[in-house]
Order: C-alpha cells, then structure tokens, then sequence
DNA sequence: CTGAAAGCGCTTACAG
DNA sequence: CTGAAAGCGCTTACAG
C-alpha cells in the first residue's frame, strides 16, 4: 500500500483578498478625536489621562479593532517581548519537554516564541548573531556539543540563558542557566543497583556537552562515583554515539553477550529501549538476568513491558526557571524567583531487580 | 531520593557589560564614504551600484560586522520573513514531526519560525489576531478541534497554510492545505486485518478535528468502509478521549475482557502501546490471541516487544509542504512545488498476524 | 549610478 | 493632562 498524499492549492481565499491596512494609532486617534500620542499612552497604560479621554480612545480601539504593531513598538522602544530558543533538537523527549516548558512560561508573560534548530553545517556564528539581531533574549537548550558552543557564542550583550547539564563541580556556565543534578541523580541510581547486589553497574552513555574534549559527562561521573566509593573498578562505559533506541538496540547486543553483566544503567529511556530489545532478542531476561535502568522517563516509558525503571526529569520546570533567568534580565525590576523545579526521582518500575531475581 | 535543582544566576557575565549598539547603514555609509541608500541598495543586491562603491561597502560591512536589523526591515518594508505555526501540542509524535518539517523547510528559505501553543483557555481571537499581528505568514496544524478551529479563524487577509487531516470527500479546508490520505490508510490497514482472518476489527479512536459535531474522523471512516465493504457490521469504536498510552491502557482492559476481540486497530502508536500493556496485563498474547496495529509509526514503535505493525506517517514531509504552500503565498512568483510528501505505508512487524495464530 | 526626502507605526522626551 | 517634534533602522519612490 502506498498512499498518496493531497494537496488543496485553492486561493479563493488565500492572498487575493485586499490586505485592508490594519488601524494604526493615528487612526485610533482620529476617532477618537485626541493626538496619536494620547492614544499611545491609553495603550501602554500611562497614568496621565483623563478618565474620559482614555474612555473615548478606547471605545475607538475597539470599533476600529486595533492592535498595536509589535515591529513598530519593537523599534521605537528597543523592547521586544521574544525570545528565540536555540536547540539543536525538538523532537527528542528532554528537548521537546524543555521546550514545552519554555513556553509554557513565555506564554504565561506574553512572550512571542521564536524556534532556531541549531545545525553542524551552519556557521555557528552567522547563527548566533541572527538570533541575536532578532531582538528580544536568547534561550539556548545546552544538551549536547553544539548547544554548548552556542552558549559560548551567545553575543556579551545580548540577553541569555540556559538550561544545562549539571555542570562540573565548582564551574559556573558561561551564562546564566539552570540545570538538574544528573550526576547526583546517576550516583543514586547506580547505588541502588548496587544494593539489589550487583556486583558491577555498565553504563551506556549519551553523547553530552562537553563532547570529545572529556568524554565524561555528569551521568558517567555520577555513576563512576557510585562504583568507585563502593570500591569497585568501572568497566568502561558503551556507548556514547547517539541517542536513538537503534544505538541502544546495536550496544545491547554486544553487552548482551557478556554473561557476567548483570546491571546496566543507560544515559536515557531510548537508549534503554533499545536494550531491552536487544536483551529479548538475545534470550536474556530481564529483570531475571539484567537489570536495566534508563533516564528521563520518556512518556511511553511507563507503558513498556517491562515497565522501565528510570530517572525522572523535570524538563518541563527546567525550560521555566530558564525562562524566568532570561525574563529577569529582559525587563529590569523583574526578578528571577528562586527556582522552584523539582529535583530528579528515581522512579523503580519492572526493570530492575535482585540480582538472579 | 529528591535532588534539588541548581541554578547559577551570576550577572557578571550577564546584562551588565554596556550594550554597544550595533552598527547600522549610516554607520556603514559613513566608513565606506557613501551615503545610506546606496548600502541600502548593496545589502539588497541592487543591480544599480558601481563595481568599486559596492566593494567599499561591503568591506565596510565585514569590518563593522554589519548586519541588517530585521525589525526595521520588516517595518519598512512591510515583508517579514517569518511565520508562526499555531499547533495544540509540540511533544505528540504526528504534532512534533510536523512542526520539524516546517521548521527545515523554514529554515533553508530563510525564515524565521515562531511557536505559538493554542489552549482551550485563551481567547481563539485574541491568539490569531495577535499572531497575525506579528507579520509574516500562519501555518496551521489542525490535526484537533483546537486547530480546525484555528485554521477557521485565521483573518482572511493574511497568508497561512495549514496541514489537516484528510477532510471528507469532495470538501476542502478553508485554507491552502496538505495532508495525508489518513482514510485510505485505515481503510488498507482494516483490510490487512481481515485478510488474516480477523472476523472483525475494533477500533480506538484518537480525537479529531472534527470533534463533537461529527465524531467520525477520516481513520474512523477508512476502517468503518473496509469493514463494510466486507459485509461486516462495524462494532462501535471506543476511545476518542485522549491521545496517550493511560488512555490506551484504560480502553485496552475493557477490551481485553471481551474474548471475541481478536484484532484492535487504534488511531495512533501510543494509544496501541497502552493497548500492548493492558493486553499483557489481562494475559492475552499479542499476536497469538489478539493482533493490535498502530497509526504513525513513533520512533519507539519499532522497538517495543512485540515490534508494533503501524501505519508510517510522513509528517516530516507534510511540514515540508505546508510550509511550501506558504512560501508561495508570502513570495509572489514564488510558486509552490507539487506535493512530494511520500504517502502512506503500512509497517508490518511482530504485533499482527493471523487469527488464533 | 547615487543622493535627498518621505514614510513604515510606534515611542520617548519636551513643551505647554 | 495633552499635543508637536524627533527618532528607532530601514525601504521605496523621486530626483539628478
């Protein structure tokens, strides 16, 4: 079956309706028989007005249907309420989840949106300084190498902020950001493998931020930790090439043949997805054989037999804090709230188990 | 376990440092000892501009690191090239896919892409008008009531495309739209199950566009046609509440207490995940006692156990050509290109197969 | 081929 | 409390 798709060009009522000029405020000001400046204070709530004059003006805005311009307002008054975010993913479960939470929040202020996926072929900079010509703030989501780099680049003078990965122990990004405790969160996961008497944890890595310069990123250390401080030597960590459940599925072939690996932890729930099916495919049982704990908890994850074990994030409430860091710094006077985000949850589900449970 | 969050609001780096302001044409005219219009015209790729005058400008541009402001572009020239996509969700698969096909499409042209997220909440009006507002086409994705609703009122004088569902036959949607054959897909879908042997096929709806004025949407209609063009009495379908895997879990264990329910299709990947689940829950086997097929083909469908048999959806490409379509509208002389979205497919795996098999 | 003028729709001082 | 002026950074005719 191969079905085609449709199209339905029909300009009937497309472009060919004359654009009538949308009311301007000298319009405004005209019905309502003021100067345009008097209309410009009515919109943007000057106290100096007469009750009956701000009366009139806005019995005209309403007849007249008026709205303000928001180019124009942008470049007379130099504000713009936007925000572009920059990521190089949006489909991914923390990218989307991070997303939505940004604009949940954006929304909430009356912040317009914008979206720019960043890419290896484009020339990061070129990038950077088109956003930032945009106007308004700048949110970069700093997952991975090239959110990172973006970071870096975000021009000095435009308004920025982040969401991260939990950065090393005593660095600070190089912009305002907010992240989640991932290596606290994978200490803890690892440790709890550990008390389920594994006798090792493998962990299959996603690629991070700080890319090839030091493959290790918070998860890894956090579960390098958990070994290390139950004095246990860490087999080398898999993976780390991709974030996909295909990745998952070919490194769970290989770790599946290893008999003595009993405990996988995995950077996220696609990763372990594919793990899982890997594990089936290769007759071993889990969590009978291998325990399997994944990242993120994806939505679907939940729902999978076994049901995976995971770690929750709150991406939703990172993608708010970083917007209220980016709204403080937009609009002087409005400060960030402290962040109310709630920390990571290891949620135990069907994956994991005693060892030879 | 609960690790509280971090968040680094260290401003030195922040908005302190004194926003220089950037360098604008006057700025270039004066280093290239011209006057403004003629970077006017050089930045614009005027035909009009002595060979030497316009290798001074743009050296003046390099070394001022010049670049056009694109909101006093935009005012002036009353073009914007940018749009917002007005969408219900960003995290469902189909809603996901199909706004990163626009945005790669968007991208390569040059545009601008704008997010702005419809909620039952807010006034419908208010959003469009204010969308619209922004300059800059509209691309709708009216796969709900919300969007339908949305695509209805967009104003008639400004440029927007939507991407659908497939609209009933012989009807257009009021706007330049694509979309997918979603009807002859479940038609061929319910077809495959019957050919198996299945005496019937149950069907759990996902709500549509359509809402309640005619809870018949095209997936509905499609697998309703295959069942009576078989001589079979369409049993009612179910669902119709929600998109996500709860809902398909729910309806999934009332539909695994009926024995005579051999084959369920339902109206997208999630909802048959849940489906699996309960399915896995009430002891049925999948295929063996019930066959169970998707609609979308989400990226984790093909990993789960069993493998999910689904119908793929080329969102990506819809995007595309929604996006196409507007291009055309925002570009005069900029024609949109024929269709080239790939159509439908059904993916046959683990989770179907013949009757009692 | 290039410059001087007017204007896009708004805001921000400045007068009264 | 309200109006007249200048300007945000660009473009589009209009002159030369």
């Amino acid at each position: 079956m191969d079905v085609t798709g449709h199209t339905n060009s029909d300009s009937r009522s497309g472009s060919a309706r004359e654009p009538r000029r949308a009311a301007s405020i000298r319009d405004v000001a005209r019905a309502a028989g003021v100067s345009y400046q008097t209309v410009s204070r009515v919109i943007n709530g000057h106290p100096n007005v007469r009750e009956e004059t701000r009366h009139r003006v806005e019995a005209a805005i309403q007849s007249l249907g008026f709205r303000r311009n928001p180019t124009a307002f942008a470049l007379a008054s130099g504000v713009t309420r936007s925000l572009t975010v920059l990521t190089s993913n949006t489909t991914l479960h923390g990218y989307a989840a991070t997303l939505q939470g940004v604009e949940e929040a954006a929304r909430a202020a009356g912040y317009a949106l914008g979206v720019k996926v960043l890419t290896p072929e484009d020339d990061l900079d070129r990038t950077m300084s088109s956003a930032a010509a945009e106007g308004g703030g700048l949110l970069v989501i700093g997952f991975d190498p090239l959110g990172a780099a973006a970071l870096e680049r975000a021009p000095a003078d435009v308004p920025c902020a982040a969401v991260v990965e939990a950065p090393p122990p005593g660095r600070t990004p190089p912009r305002p950001a907010v992240w989640a405790d991932d290596r606290e969160a994978a200490r803890a996961a690892t440790a709890y493998l550990l008390e389920l008497g594994h006798r090792t944890v493998h962990y299959l890595a996603i690629p991070t931020s700080v890319g090839a310069r030091r493959p290790e990123g918070p998860r890894a250390q956090g579960w390098r930790a958990a070994l290390e401080s139950a004095g246990i030597t860490p087999p080398d960590p898999h993976g780390g090439t991709g974030w996909d459940a295909q990745v998952g599925y070919d490194e769970g072939r290989r770790l599946a043949e290893d008999p003595e690996i009993t405990a996988i932890l995995c950077g996220n729930d696609d990763l372990a997805l594919g793990v899982l099916r890997a594990l089936h495919h290769a007759g071993r049982a889990v969590p009978g054989d291998v325990s399997v704990v994944g990242f993120d908890d994806a939505p679907h994850s939940a729902f999978l037999t076994p049901a995976l074990t995971t770690v929750r994030m709150d991406f939703q409430g990172l993608g708010r804090d970083a917007f209220a860091l980016l709204h403080g710094q937009l609009e002087s006077g409005h400060l960030p709230p402290e962040p109310t985000f709630a920390g990571t949850d290891l949620i135990v589900r069907e994956s994991s188990g005693p060892v030879g449970g």
